[in-house]
DNA sequence: AAATCGCCTTGACTTAGGTCAAAAAGCCTT
DNA sequence: AAGGCTTTTTGACCTAAGTCAAGGCGATTT
């Protein structure tokens, strides 16, 4: 497939001109990245931003004694990797292909050119990190203000309604990751999902999960948390 | 003291013409307010961002029990509350006055249409927001990966660079503020820095702490976090 | 000087959730 | 079908940190 038309179905470049689509064409880089391979790592320094084609990936802060924290879980179409792009320097975190990835990288000098020149360019930029910390936030009140329970109750709310707000959804990532990305560790999301179907919340099997009692699961996540961003 | 000459000592505006800051003066709304007093509230729409001219302020989330985590404390030059301009809506955070405060409003439409004119200043909101980002991204890992002495130590050696690498550092907001901040709370901070005192990192005398043991702290930190942005 | 209010500390207790170890399920691959 | 993976679950145990309650310590007001 031609890249400028595979641009032009990144939200991030919506609503520019032929002749944009051409400049981004003419500076972006195809790179392929296999699953468990490491895209970036923290402290590196990027001198560029990228966009996923296909596949998934994770952007992960790591403990001194292995523990991980996933911040995102980035599918097509989005943008990752550009605080370094705006803010000097280097990457915040790591980032690690979960699936075998198609990924386009924006070099730096060039793309800042681009969005000098083009002002609706920087206002989706611009929003895209505003969405971001919009993220973030929730993710710091959730491991900060909540407990693991009402962190898995909220996300799973988040995906029935994904998945058209149905009561039975189904896990798009493994449970180790799932874990990571609620601020936990495999054992005690076992343990906690245990506990729901003991207490009549959900039932399971294995990554189908169904919804009995929304009621108390919303009364468990405060509702709010985990909207579509 | 005229308007245009305080915008010229906002880092936010760097680099703009004169004609700018007259542009700026000409949309910005001067605003007071006092200690103890709600900026605004979480969930709330924002049609406009701020930047404080005087005086400190916190922005925080509240658990519905009441625990409090705050995010930012922001002083003289720092903008806040910018991500309803660019990601739509509503503030994700509350913002409360710890001291008296002066802030610049500057109304979301205008606004908007200066950055559309103007690729400086939307880079330089760029380069803000990505080191928010940046930030958050050290108080999630903060929050999940590290313990609260960890937290501590960290901020402790923070201070210290800040006040010119002194090992007389003095806190510049009450513990009960600096516990919100590294996301525990008062009882929790206190014996933690009790501890440190038994264990010979510190010596403390009220907001005054003495750090004796600097490596001590630079291993429970592991060192990194807290960078001055 | 007494009273009051906000801030800070300390003690006793509880608990969410982490660690370690082992077993059980699911899977691919040969 | 049989290993050889990884993922998930379970159990026993431990500990960081939160809750509740009581004082202490200043600073400011009356």
């Amino acid at each position: 497939m031609k890249i400028p038309s595979q641009l032009a179905a990144i939200p991030l470049f919506e609503g520019l001109s032929e002749e944009n689509y051409a400049d981004l064409a003419a500076i972006v880089l195809d790179k392929v990245f296999h699953k468990g391979q490491t895209i970036f790592s923290e402290g590196e320094e990027g001198n560029g931003f990228y966009v996923v084609v296909a596949g998934r990936l994770k952007i992960f802060k790591l403990s001194r004694e292995g523990k991980e924290q996933i911040l995102h879980i980035f599918g097509a179409g989005e943008p990752f990797g550009e605080v370094p792009v705006f803010a000097g320097q280097r990457f915040p975190a790591n980032a690690e292909a979960l699936e075998d990835c198609r990924v386009f990288f924006f070099p730096r000098a060039a793309f800042v050119e681009l969005i000098k020149r083009n002002p609706s360019l920087a206002l989706n930029m611009l929003a895209v990190l505003s969405r971001r910390l919009r993220q973030f936030t929730l993710l710091i009140e959730d491991l900060s203000l909540k407990e693991v329970p009402g962190r898995l109750a909220a996300y799973l709310l988040y995906l029935s309604h994904q998945q058209a707000g149905s009561d039975e959804v189904e896990l798009d990532i493994p449970k180790n990751l799932l874990a990571s990305l609620l601020g936990t560790i495999p054992e005690t999301l076992s343990r906690i999902l245990a506990r729901m179907i003991r207490q009549g919340l959900i039932e399971a099997e294995g990554p189908r999960i169904k919804i009995v009692d929304r009621q108390g699961l919303q009364a468990l996540a405060v509702v709010g948390s985990y909207r579509s961003t």
